[in-house]
DNA sequence: TAGAGTAGAGAACGTACGTTCTCAACACCA
DNA sequence: TGGTGTTGAGAACGTACGTTCTCTACTCTA
């Protein structure tokens, strides 16, 4: 096993499991144990727990980001676009395992570390500009991106929370609004 | 020092401790040095980190609301109402030390406990109750309720992480739109 | 005032965790 | 083949924390 693929098991394993449980309530060796690498080699893949949880949010970034831009993209109407973001949030709220957004959760326990706090916000910063693009594309003015980005926020957590996906459509509805307006 | 003043002097720094760093950031005996309360008397009235959580938590839903609701009826307009929920956001966002919401972090941290996520469902239910008197005096039909409800939540997770309070702006513009819709 | 119950301060206990260290086994190369 | 460097397994270390225990001092009552 080369540094590649030890770096690739452990990010498996802590997405897996800091999503699932918590950051705090995971321990090392537990990631250890799930992932098959050695103490010794995780932390030469990553030197403390702190940046190994700044991997596994980098990773989940590219991913998610990646997920969303592609199921999007399906749809060919710029304007429709819209509403296909909330379409595959509703998919993803549906998943087994779905616990919210990793980033906020992982925020809100460790948000006082500056390289948490940095990583969080470039989702979110990511997630706008991509939103951004979409707005633009469909011909609507620059004012309806931030719009879009509270409903998204809105239905992640409010899934999150209630563990019901009818958020995803609640915003929906919303955006209809906005766009015949 | 009475068995009352002591429950509420340990909810005050538990409060304090809690919303600003986290619940598992912040250990017993800081909770002890912070209240003044001896630990044999914080075990009396909360005889587990996980109950003093509870208590933290049910105490600030009953504030919270309270708050929100003694700002927003000091208007006079029922339809005007539904702006002031957004303007009273706007001022709980600029206050020092705001850093989201309670629950939604402490859920974040803490969302496998049962009890914790009770807690965090019945806020989240209240404040959905109260939205729905608001919409249903300004003459509203009932399917707006949710859709303020996903703006509240994405308004409040935004200005957290962004630290910019002009999310709730954001939203007053979204209901607009809603309301003349 | 004597005694019984209680409170406070803080030591103590058990556990868990992040990180480092030890040591035996093994791979690679001269 | 012999020696050197690296690896993995897991013990060890230091710390922190939730919770309980000990002991002293005080307070109330008979």
């Amino acid at each position: 096993m080369d540094h590649a693929e030890a770096t690739t098991r452990l990010l498996d394993a802590a997405e897996r499991l800091f999503y699932a449980r918590g950051v705090q309530a995971v321990g090392m060796d537990e990631i250890r144990g799930a992932s098959g690498v050695s103490l010794k080699r995780l932390y030469q893949c990553f030197p403390s727990k702190e940046e190994l949880v700044v991997g596994y949010l980098r990773r989940r970034d590219l991913r998610w980001n990646a997920a969303l831009a592609e199921s999007v993209a399906r749809t060919e109407d710029p304007v429709e676009r819209l509403n296909a973001v909330f379409d595959w949030l509703r998919e993803w709220f549906t998943e087994p395992g779905f616990r919210g957004c990793a980033f906020l959760n992982t925020f809100g326990e460790l948000g006082e570390a500056p390289a948490i706090g940095a990583a969080v916000r470039a989702h979110k910063e990511a997630l706008r500009t991509y939103l951004d693009g979409l707005v633009e594309d469909a011909g609507m003015p620059e004012s309806l991106t931030d719009q879009l980005y509270l409903l998204v926020e809105g239905a992640i957590v409010t899934a999150a929370v209630t563990g019901n996906p009818d958020a995803a459509e609640q915003a929906k509805a919303v955006v209809a609004a906005l766009l015949n307006h």
